[in-house]
RNA sequence: GCGGGCGUAGUGUAGGGGUUAUCACAGGAGCUUCCCAAGCUCUUGACCCGGGUUCAAAUCCCGGCGCCCGCACCA
């Protein structure tokens, strides 16, 4: 088994995620957060919005539906339904424009009827084995909403960053007028993919953390750039480099200040909820790449079992001025007595891929065969477990006080008495939990408990007033007892 | 969506026209246990769905759904 099998396999057991509606059968695309899932998943979701809040970022959340309208003005319409064709011997798929052309005809039909009337009367045939083709269908990326009765069309988001744009002005005002100004939402879009695959990878609805940076065209500047790591990247007009962000800049691999700023950032990101740095990469789309609105993009992607997966898409965009035109609302700023209309550069997060990639960075299989989730402690679904080495003498009513006093500090701690120590040391393992609190003899006597990391299955011995008075995670004991294992 | 492969407890599997459907791990109850899935007793739990063939289908056939691999798609 590779390890997305295991990782796939370990999710359902343990209850991170599993596909949905498996008793009626399954549908495929969709998939269900388990208990742990759940929390893991708020982790990764904290972990972006206060880099972003922290940044100075402000926040909003719109509706998933949207009139078409809006998608009208985006592009969306008319780029995500496709007339497509089939070949009815190869059944190669081609859109329908390319089979057109390469029939010598340059008509284009936006219509499924008038589509399949042009195909019965010429003669079209397949790009790949020559046979006529006879039919055309329309592939819907989007989904749309049916019956409506007194609205318009609408359909569910494909991407949150619409509901950003149409706000621009509200936010700006709320904003006090500045800029640069970077805008964040968090919610649930949907796509309607053709084949789904790959667990939470290819969903139809999915979990996207969106940040729209609002910056002016000429300048695309956030903040100054730091050195920072060294990242992977690999531009489109050349190999792979490994370098600071600041001095890609200045060499002009990276062309804006904030898209090698936002790049830096997503770096950290990532790296905080637990992909390695190795693991991550940069790399710039090809022309022939690009989304319809978007004139630069650089891909995040995380080494998931020998391939490179997007996570992270910053794109550089322009769509107020869409809007602007659509529907006479100005979304200028005045910067410097001049009005700008601002630029935009789009970190958009697949939050659902993040958790897919952290688990797979983090699942290590022990020399005895046993599977540890080696997730950063503050992105683990619990923080710690409280065991008691055996249930009696009185440990277990010991254990139980103990967890109901760390529970008053922090939520996130398992109490566990079932099975022997080294069982609860394994399923916690298995559940990424960094830290086991477990009491003994000398708990009763000493008021002292051992906590046992995760990693290096060592053990330290503190005591429990540190506990309760400092919690788990920043405990300066167990900080201490961590810089030993380095 | 096409082609190929595969669908048996929570997981991994054995088997296969008439069986009480195999085994392990996990889960639950208890005993035992002072540190890494130990041991013992008891115990829960499965043939993806529908149709057909047949006296009889989990097993054979057809269709659907799902998963995996390739192709295509992926704003």
């Amino acid at each position: 088994m590779n390890v997305y099998e295991q990782v796939i396999e370990l999710a359902k057991r343990r209850g991170f995620f599993w596909p949905s509606y498996s008793i009626y059968g399954g549908e495929s695309g969709f998939y269900d957060y388990g208990p742990l899932g759940v929390l893991l998943k708020d982790n990764v979701i904290r972990t972006w919005k206060e880099a972003y809040v922290s940044e100075g970022g402000i926040m909003i959340d719109t509706p998933v539906i949207v009139p078409e309208s809006v998608f009208r003005t985006s592009g969306h319409i008319e780029k995500f339904s496709d007339l497509a064709t089939e070949c009815p011997k190869c059944h190669n798929r081609e859109k329908l424009e390319t089979v057109m052309k390469a029939s010598g005809n340059e008509n284009v039909i936006n219509d499924e009827n008038q589509a399949n009337e042009f195909l019965a009367a010429n003669t079209v045939k397949c790009v790949k084995c020559g046979t006529r083709i006879t039919k055309a269908f329309e592939s819907k990326q989007m989904f749309k909403i049916p019956d409506q009765v007194n609205s318009g069309n609408l359909y569910l988001r494909p991407e949150t960053a619409q509901g950003i744009f149409v706000n621009f002005k509200l936010l700006n005002t709320v904003f006090r007028g500045k800029l640069p100004m970077a805008v964040a939402q968090l919610g649930k879009g949907f796509r309607n993919e053709i084949s789904p695959r790959q667990g939470l990878l290819r969903m139809k609805e999915l979990n996207m953390g969106e940040v729209e940076v609002f910056v002016i065209p000429d300048k695309k500047y956030w903040k100054e750039l730091i050195a920072g790591d060294e990242i992977k990247l690999v531009p489109k007009t050349g190999p792979e480099v490994s370098s600071d962000v600041r001095s890609a800049f200045e060499k002009g691999i990276i062309s804006s200040n904030a898209m090698a700023y936002f790049i830096n950032k997503t770096y950290d990101i990532l790296k905080n909820v637990g992909i390695k740095h190795e693991n991550i990469r940069f790399r710039q789309q090809h022309d022939d790449e690009l989304a319809h609105y978007s004139v630069d993009t650089w891909d995040a992607e995380a080494l998931l079992d020998d391939s490179w997966v997007e996570v992270v898409g910053i794109a550089d965009r322009n769509d107020l001025r869409k809007h602007q035109d659509a529907t006479g609302e100005s979304v200028s700023v005045k910067v410097d007595d001049a009005d700008v209309i601002p630029s935009i550069i789009e970190p958009a997060y697949g939050i659902d891929r993040m958790v897919m990639s952290l688990l797979m960075n983090s699942f290590y299989t022990r020399e005895n065969g046993f599977k540890v989730l080696r997730i950063p402690e503050k992105i683990a679904p619990y923080h710690a477990a409280v065991l008691p080495l055996v249930n009696k003498d009185g440990l277990d009513l010991l254990a139980k006080e103990l967890h109901e006093k760390l529970l008053l500090n922090d939520p996130y701690v398992y109490f566990d008495q079932s099975g022997s120590i080294g069982k609860r040391y394994a399923r916690q393992d298995e559940i990424g939990t960094p830290y086991c609190i477990t009491l003994d003899h000398d708990s009763a006597t000493e008021k002292t408990v051992t906590v046992r990391e995760r990693d290096s299955t060592k053990q330290t011995r503190i005591s429990m007033d540190s506990l309760i008075e400092y919690g788990i995670i920043g405990n300066p004991e167990i900080r201490k007892f961590r810089e030993t294992l380095q």
